[in-house]
DNA sequence: TTATAAACTTTGATCAATCAAAATAAAAAT
DNA sequence: ATTTTTATTTTGATTGATCAAAGTTTATAA
């Protein structure tokens, strides 16, 4: 049984290489998301390749195999599945959840789990409106248009919001940037470096393109 | 923050102490409940008093401070907790929470143990009947009277059950020796070693004095 | 093309938790 | 009062995860 640390690895190495795009994770990636020295992701990513989990090519970067990439699915399974709960069924904030669901998906049985899921009326996606991989390992392919990709005029849905910062997300719950909320594009001004638009009508909002390029949405 | 190792260390402590009905408990005992050998148990402990989380005297055991008492009862709380939302909540069997439990009680804070609380309206007992401490480390004294010690003729109620291993609890559940049931003792035999009573007034049953010694009764 | 910077790997050390086996102390038995 | 047994402690070693700092590549800039 993998300890949380190798648990931590192989998820982190999968949300990257997924949001990159490509498969291949450089080792300063690794660390940096993992909050170690570059050393210690060496050493680790050496032994991580000595159990199967990942190839590594010296000063390329990290692969996950198949298994490892079985293995990040299912904790981010996990984590997606805990943050559900703890929003849906306990109440917590959703600013707060991604801590706690970090430390709660080392511990949680895949019985209790599989448990959980029932109990939640098996979710699609978690509060943040990021997809639920199934049990199988398999998850929806998410959007990769954000807010910047759009045109004055556009009437969009906000699928997920890219950042679990508690300062992030209690500012877009104060501001109704909510997933499923609608999103009409009203003005973009590249000088200005500014995105104005209205949720659902009612809320206008103006955001700078790192903050826009935070929402996904889909038309 | 205490690593899950002394967590449990101070949660076995402080169970051998009620349990034995004095506060210091030897070295052996330690070793034995925390499943590690004697010369490991030695040195946990004495790191573990250089923390002030309890008083070590060489051959003679341990004593909890009143920190460690407190931690220890927290750890009580949040096991008896999670293992009342796994049956409550979630309808895992009796026989398989305890592990689950054990896993989970180092994963939970106390902003989502709090909220558990509430969502299952604040239980004063876990499912095998024993006492959930409060938040601020109190316990119901549990009753220390067990199916031996009654007489012939005897109406008593069971208040819970002492073995947390699978085999004893599907036995148990099987057999109706669940926490609440009324228990009319019949017969009393000290050769054969045999005390048999009617669960409920319809299901007769005979135990054996150890197993009988399990069964947690109050008049 | 060489110098410099950035990314990465090695090396040597530490810390927490553990074990096996040897040493010691206390308790029990003779 | 010895001897034997049992309980406990010490010692030396291991494993997983980490860091700081020194060394090595590769990429970038001059």
């Amino acid at each position: 049984m993998p300890s949380s640390t190798v648990e931590n690895y192989l998820k982190q190495i999968l949300i990257e290489s997924i949001q990159a795009g490509s498969s291949e994770v450089a080792m300063g990636k690794v660390a940096e998301c993992l909050q170690v020295t570059p050393g210690t992701a060496t050493t680790m990513v050496k032994s991580l390749e000595k159990k199967g989990w990942l190839n590594y090519r010296p000063r390329r970067g990290v692969k996950l195999t198949t298994s490892g990439k079985k293995m990040g699915m299912n904790m981010l399974r996990r984590h997606r599945l805990l943050e559900t709960f703890l929003v849906e069924t306990l109440g917590l904030d959703w600013a707060e959840i991604h801590e706690e669901a970090e430390e709660l998906e080392h511990a949680i049985s895949e019985k209790v789990l599989e448990k959980l899921d029932e109990f939640l009326g098996r979710p699609t996606h978690d509060p943040h409106g990021d997809p639920i991989p199934t049990k199988r390992g398999s998850m929806p392919n998410a959007s990769d248009r954000t807010l910047i990709d759009c045109e004055v005029g556009d009437f969009v849905r906000i699928e997920s919001v890219q950042d679990q910062g508690k300062e992030f997300l209690q500012f877009a719950r104060k501001k109704k940037l909510i997933p499923g909320k609608r999103i009409e594009v009203v003005q973009f001004d590249p000088i200005a470096d500014s995105l104005e638009f209205k949720i659902e009508g009612k809320y206008s909002l103006t955001l700078g393109s790192k903050t826009a390029a935070k929402i996904i949405i889909r038309p």
